[in-house]
DNA sequence: ACACGATCCTGACTGC
DNA sequence: TGCAGTCAGGATCGTG
């Protein structure tokens, strides 16, 4: 499910929900994620904390305490952080609990995962986090991001739908907005990267400001199983203009929108607006 | 260094 | 209704 704009839909969510709550107990209901959790760490790192910060680094969700030492989580593709009453039924896919507490309030924050391709880990100190070594660059608050994906991009020949998607090197644009910003910019997703001349960046770099932005404000995509943190679905599936819509016609040029597969991935593109670069 | 395919896992959906 | 096959929003790992 989750995208940039997902996640920090959820972080600013949680921000208004869970900060100055305190971790009373945590739960695990299941432990083989995509790694296996460390429990008592997780368990040390929060139990008996007040939670100070919920903050979003590319993909990852990290939930903190003064002094920076918590919790860091990725969702994967179909996970999610639901906040819930304490008395309400679980989800069959929910792996940890966290049970939080307020005076005499209390909540239960779900750490939900159906794949269980998501992960979660013990935090020590933020920016010594090996998930967090090898990321590249934030898309919306990176002022030079144009320039900086047409230097990384040089004598690359990987498709430039790949390369968006590429996490070292610019975080958080997963495969539905990579095809939709590569559509607003009127870009074949399967043009070599390198390819590419910077004043194409500087239209691509708009288009993926302007998408991530939009859905952030529209609470994120609802495809599938999107939730906010309240369980609530977003609703930017309503504007998407390529992404799931193969044969339906191209809200620019009409012409029926194309699917294939670029390295393993559904992609979906307009053949009449948007062209390969020759290769030279 | 780069490009690519396989892989982790469950659920939803399609077609027979 | 049941069953097999296909597909799914991510990231890592191994291979060439």
């Amino acid at each position: 499910m989750p995208e940039l704009p997902e996640v920090e839909c959820l972080v600013r969510g949680l921000r208004q929900q869970v900060v100055g709550w305190h971790t009373q107990r945590v739960e695990f209901r299941r432990t083989d994620l995509r790694e296996p959790l460390a429990t008592a760490a997780i368990r040390a790192a929060l139990c008996g904390h007040r939670l100070e910060t919920i903050a979003r680094r590319g993909k990852y969700l990290l939930l903190s305490r003064r002094d920076g030492q918590g919790v860091i989580a990725h969702l994967g593709m179909t996970g999610n952080l639901i906040l819930s009453a304490q008395s309400e039924p679980l989800s069959k896919h929910t792996h940890v609990i966290f049970h939080l507490t307020r005076g005499r309030q209390q909540r239960a924050l779900q750490f939900i995962d159906p794949r269980r391709f998501g992960r979660l880990a013990p935090l020590v100190a933020q920016t010594q986090h090996p998930w967090l070594q090898a990321l590249g660059v934030e898309p919306l608050s990176h002022s030079g991001l144009a320039r900086y994906l047409w230097q990384a991009s040089r004598g690359r020949r990987v498709a430039i739908k790949n390369f968006l998607m590429n996490a070292n090197i610019v975080v958080g644009i997963g495969n539905i907005y990579a095809s939709e910003s590569l559509h607003a910019a009127c870009l074949h997703p399967c043009t070599a990267a390198g390819q590419l001349a910077y004043r194409d960046y500087q239209r691509l770099t708009r288009a993926i400001k302007k998408i991530l932005r939009q859905a952030i404000a529209a609470g994120g995509t609802s495809w599938r199983d999107y939730r906010d943190v309240s369980g609530k679905p977003g609703y930017f599936a309503l504007k998407l203009a390529v992404y799931g819509k193969q044969d339906q016609p191209c809200p620019r040029c009409q012409t029926p929108l194309s699917a294939s597969k670029i390295g393993g991935r559904s992609t979906f593109f307009c053949s009449g607006c948007t062209k390969i670069l020759p290769s030279h």
